[in-house]
DNA sequence: CGTACTTTTGAATCGCATCAAATCTGGTGG
DNA sequence: CCACCAGATTTGATGCGATTCAAAAGTACG
């Protein structure tokens, strides 16, 4: 049932401070299983080593918005500052994730400067990542918000999706039915050209 | 010409260190004025004492984008991290800003661990609010939008907008006109009750 | 008092969401 | 190994809502 094994050979984040690794529990997750939900205390910081977790939210209507993807590394990485999560967190498939009290996490911020470091530049990459996401949506028309996608979040004109299309489109404020026309369209017009999950800017 | 006064009266920020404090220095900046382009290499970091500084970046087809907008605090957080600035920095008022020495500022964040744990406090801030804004712009519906942003961004269903509803049009992601005809119809359904600058929701 | 910008409203258009349905895919269990 | 199922992918038709273009009235500021 679970596919990975209680002595795990994934490779341990080279981010954490020893301090901190004896603290790290780890933790397995089935598809679908839920970390924490919207409301509660934060007890922990989580890192995924393996699968995939998400962070959403619950609208009115019952639609989910992703807020955030994590293949690997820290997420809910605000979560360290706030009373109470502002969001659920969902494995989108079987996942490994070390789970670190957020105690022992806040001593090693103030006693590990090296760490610390390294930890505000996360959170600057993460500002950074946000903001361009932020100005993709702002955009009006898929083909703008698709380019602007591949231009901002792939390198040198090429992106390879780690996920399904239709989690992309929810990702880009489109519909599934949006994006794939407008990827058709884009490669018929020579604009882009798609191999399996990498798509190629043309140019 | 200019409003400031160069001894001006305005609060010295708490946040500051007083190591800091003597490296800053108080410039201001006339309406329309530019602090920093796109591209250049970042020398300081900026904290705004009066005024309103925005970041924004400018598409392909001229329209420009609000990256942030600040009307008090510190600004372009990420460009401590950074080689390039990723945006323009433009002063939308006459406004007085201090600017600081990105080098003393690291080094301030080094020593002083109170500083340290309130510039953490701060991104982890920014990571929550820049998250709340991409799950309002992946909101479908101009409607769904603007009550959105009246839950999240208000304090108990009211929110008092510190800008042009123009302004507010783009960082909803929403066209002018669009923007006032929502307003009027969620006015005339009761839904909301808008005042001066402050708009408060209904029940 | 004039200029620049915001606010407001109108009409026409276009693009995206929506609903619907068929096909394809990977993974499950018999 | 194959049948089956859930979910992703793909395409079509339709309607609504946001954009766009246009223009007038209001407002702030020098």
């Amino acid at each position: 049932m679970n596919p990975f094994p209680k002595k795990s050979a994934t490779a341990w984040p080279t981010m954490l401070p020893p301090t901190l690794q004896q603290h790290a529990e780890q933790r397995s997750f089935d598809a679908g299983a839920t970390l924490f939900r919207q409301g509660e205390v934060p007890r922990s910081i989580f890192y995924v080593l393996a699968g995939e977790i998400r962070l959403l939210r619950r609208e009115r209507d019952g639609m989910e918005v992703i807020l955030q993807r994590s293949v690997s590394g820290f997420f809910a990485e605000a979560s360290l500052e706030t009373e109470h999560y502002h969001c659920d967190a969902v494995a989108a498939r079987a996942s490994l994730v070390l789970s670190i009290p957020i105690q022992a996490f806040r001593e090693a911020l103030d006693e590990d400067r090296s760490f610390c470091r390294r930890w505000m530049s996360l959170l600057a990459r993460e500002v950074r990542t946000l903001r361009a996401k932020c100005e993709r949506l702002c955009l009006h028309g898929a083909e703008e918000r698709i380019l602007h996608y591949i231009e901002s979040e792939g390198m040198a004109g090429m992106v390879r999706l780690g996920q399904t299309r239709k989690a992309w489109a929810t990702e880009l404020g489109l519909t599934h039915e949006t994006l794939y026309r407008t990827l058709r369209r884009l490669q018929q017009q020579g604009i882009i050209r798609i191999e399996a999950n990498c798509i190629r800017l043309i140019r």
